[in-house]
DNA sequence: GACCCCAGAAGGCACGATTCTGCATGTGCG
DNA sequence: CGCACATGCAGAATCGTGCCTTCTGGGGTC
């Protein structure tokens, strides 16, 4: 008892620390910090007429628990981490592209509804940071290659759940990913009946599974169908690269009449490289880029996309997180592929639809915020 | 001491909890849990001998001290808090202009330069989610009027730097901004001496300081030299309504021969609006937006744009914040007024400088990332 | 020889919440 | 009337680290 009472005297009420704590409720309301503890999270059997109370007085001293000693005794914190790796030597290439920006904004709603928050951390960061900051687990976009920040995250116990097929065999938790062939060989076929009889490939030199699986099925089509490649390759990180990746492109002798641009800026670059040469679209060239931005569909002309849904791949993410996280339905599959959309617009059709100039963005199925 | 063995007794070494604690160091290096303490985060008297067998050790037993049990003890989380503010019922609009982006990369790099993590924190959320994290700081964008949530951190004694002067009388520790007065008369300066006549406006109907104080000083400007103001406003979180604006503010009977559009899609949906009404641009009508995105570079014809050099902000907003966190500096100025940049393209350009179209993206003073 | 000083290291409290254990008090039933 | 049982609540251990305080020798000085 002496010891106790040496204790409270030492906290000396709510003058030392700014904040009202748990105490301090206590002995406002009367009652014993479990009362307090047990009525403000609805754990312990009290009735309604003292859990109220407890809130009430609570409410009234502004009372907000202490987050660093709930993560302390829980052991969870309510934190999840955004991992972006970045591409070659670029300080930090989060949202360089509409993709991140998209995937993040669903990824930070999702986390949000769940009650949770997400902690942005480039793979780049010291490791002394990572410990720095108390998660309940991590998701990873496009690992690159035996990602040593991904496998430190795995071996520490913690789920990770990533966005992209983890490359080699990195453990991850979950993954989450576009059914990569499925769309390239959509989108190839879709150029070939709108007559394309050679088809090019702009792409990039990085090694994630995005660029790679893209690649791979571009070859596999043109071994399909007959067709000799024809692609060039840039570092994606390099905006100024993929113009003149574009230039030269459209430069070769074996010129495509069809282009695939892989990366979002592509599409831009890849008209007014066609304008350069004096080739019309899509008279001369027919344009696909792979983006979630929304000014291809105000482009001269409208250029058609393929979207990789970025938001729903981003909500998907976290909800197996989270459900990783709380241990809830382990049973289920640990991976999921998610289909992609081809938003088709002027720039892959021979024969545009309507002669006149469509009104401006139809509220059609076009590039609409699909918060689903 | 029986109470020490006691409790030494019952954490069982490293059996219960999967990583290893400070207490399974000090006993493998054979010092005391104070001593590791010291020698790791090098603040005691001790010998070179002694700091380097014990980090030694810690290393080997891939010790990693329990972010909770410090930010509990010291007190500081080694978390910044990033605020977006929602616009209207959106659920999330983060990054859903290239600004944010740019500006959340920034400040993303400078925290972690200086040992921070960032935290995505909607304004919306409910409050319970704010206690649930500890935070050290928060940074705010563009505030509005009397924004409950950032009234809340002020009052909770967290220091809090915003991005855009906070409107009323939000009592923020710091806050940074562009010079949005000088920006737009600069600006409308530029379209004037370009041969513009009349000049009109694509603002919004939101109340946050940028757009206010970008429309009073475009009010000002047409005082000033004697034009009677010609603009449309629409919501700026709504992209569909952005299109139909342009389009009305060019269906005018008093139609501007020059338009500034104050957000981002501004740009493509100008151009296109002109288009549809077969105007040339820039013979018969100027435009210059607001952006940060590089698609206007290569657009048919490139659009001159107005960048708020968001990483410059994003970086200062850091810096200012994390100053405030550790108390130093408190004398230097809590406000900072940072300049906008001009990047002048044809199309505000009556007589373009070369005939021929310039080469893709030159490296010029164009639209590079200064990550300065 | 007594005293002080100081490097080096250990002891133990406190951060602020959660939660396990357990006591006291009503209530139903044999 | 007594025992089992549910209810309402308090005490105290505990999470892992930081740091304030204390202890211990060994060497120098009067």
């Amino acid at each position: 008892m002496g010891r106790a009472a040496a204790s409270r005297r030492a906290h000396g009420g709510s003058r030392l620390s700014g904040r009202a704590g748990i105490r301090d409720v206590a002995a406002a309301a009367g009652v014993s910090i479990t009362t307090v503890s047990d009525a403000l999270n609805g754990k312990g059997r009290l009735p309604d007429a003292t859990r109220s109370h407890v809130r009430e007085v609570a409410q009234r001293l502004g009372y907000r628990p202490s987050a660093a000693a709930r993560t302390l005794r829980t052991g969870k914190s309510g934190l999840i981490g955004l991992t972006v790796t970045t591409y070659g030597e670029e300080p930090f290439t989060f949202t360089e592209f509409a993709y991140f920006a998209e995937m993040a904004r669903a990824a930070t709603s999702a986390a949000l509804a769940r009650g949770y928050a997400l902690v942005i951390l480039p793979a780049t960061s010291r490791h002394d940071l990572w410990s720095n900051v108390a998660l309940d687990g991590t998701v990873v976009i496009d690992p690159s290659d035996e990602d040593p920040v991904v496998t430190e995250l795995v071996r520490s116990g913690l789920p990770v759940v990533s966005d992209g097929r983890p490359a080699g065999s990195l453990p991850v938790t979950a993954w989450v990913d576009n059914d990569h062939e499925e769309a390239v060989q959509g989108l190839l076929d879709h150029l070939a009946e709108a007559g394309a009889r050679r088809i090019g490939l702009l792409t990039g030199t990085t090694t994630d599974t995005y660029t790679r699986l893209s690649t791979t099925a571009y070859f596999d089509w043109c071994a399909r169908v007959g067709q000799e490649p024809v692609y060039e390759t840039y570092p994606a990180h390099d905006p100024c690269a993929g113009a003149v990746a574009a230039d030269r492109l459209l430069a070769r002798p074996d010129r495509p009449d069809a282009v695939y641009g892989l990366f979002d800026p592509n599409g831009t670059d890849l008209l007014a490289a066609a304008r350069r040469y004096g080739l019309r679209v899509p008279e001369d060239l027919l344009l696909v880029c792979c983006s979630e931005s929304s000014v291809y569909a105000t482009t001269e002309p409208p250029i058609t996309t393929l979207s990789l849904k970025p938001g729903r791949i981003g909500n998907t993410v976290i909800q197996l997180l989270i459900d990783a996280i709380e241990g809830i339905g382990q049973d289920a599959p640990v991976q999921q592929v998610m289909p992609t959309d081809l938003i088709v617009r002027t720039s892959s059709q021979r024969r545009p639809p309507r002669t006149t100039v469509s009104a401006p963005r139809s509220p059609g199925p076009g590039p609409g915020a699909g918060t689903d």
